[in-house]
DNA sequence: TTGACCTTACGAAAACTTTCGTATATACTT
DNA sequence: AAGTATATACGAAAGTTTTCGTAAGGTCAA
């Protein structure tokens, strides 16, 4: 059993936590059938045994917690969506940018087709940035 | 064979990438040092074989190439580093943000100590997307 | 009560990734 | 020529993740 604080959830477990994330506590049969509701007609189905298995797995991890009051358990994350990110984007730009999360940065906003109003929130963040040091 | 234009990297796979990317075509034997010196001390180091198995099964999976003109074979990386990051990079987005490149670089520049230098650099690529449209 | 339908638990197969031992061959040195 | 060092090839063990079959039991309605 590892002490870790953040265990780095798979790319599985991600979807789920997702899930949990956008709808709150929920019961396996719900997790389930968002995750198929997301999939492609082509790919095939998760099964109900597989998802639940993957969360009861997540739950001795220490991805989520249950409540096992009621027979049909309830789940949900543990570490908030916010605090995840910032863990995984960490470790993304370390792998993938070298490090450089300006060099990310730059290639998201580069890249795809950013709205002004996107930009505008951008520019407002930066300036609160740079107000920050000084008064 | 698969004919992925896009075959995902592994994480191994994608720390020897980094080092093609970085020093170009290079041996076997260069790239398993390179991997090594990374590592820390306490870390144990990846034997040669491991790191020629791997490199063939990349070159396998089209992710290298490799001259095999002279005994020692050399590797390149067939993606350029820049494209595979934006392919990463958009994966990354959907499975950790949801989709919202916007919400991660928001991230990104609210959390960690962005300098006064690389905020130069963002309001001026920010500048010269908003000019594209103008006349 | 019986049967249909649901739940969790869990072992283990299947699939994928990483590691390494060993065979075989080529080159270099004395 | 013989011995040392280094190369590729490759099978297979070890490790991890994902999938599912099946067992065991609870709930509910007719």
């Amino acid at each position: 059993m590892s002490t870790h604080k953040h265990p780095k959830p798979t790319d599985s477990e991600l979807e789920i936590l997702q899930i949990l994330w956008e709808h709150g506590p929920s019961p396996v049969r719900f997790v389930n059938e968002q995750l198929n509701q997301r999939k492609e007609a082509s790919e095939p189905k998760t099964g109900y045994t597989t998802t639940l298995k993957l969360m009861q797995i997540m739950t001795g991890k220490g991805l989520t917690q249950r409540n096992t009051e009621s027979r049909t358990h309830i789940y949900e994350a543990i570490a908030s969506e916010t605090e995840t990110q910032q863990h995984l984007l960490q470790q993304f730009v370390d792998a993938t940018f070298r490090g450089s999360a300006m060099k990310m940065v730059m290639q998201a906003l580069g890249n795809n087709s950013t709205s002004q109003e996107e930009l505008d929130e951008i520019k407002a963040l930066i300036s609160k940035i740079e107000g920050k040091d000084e008064a």
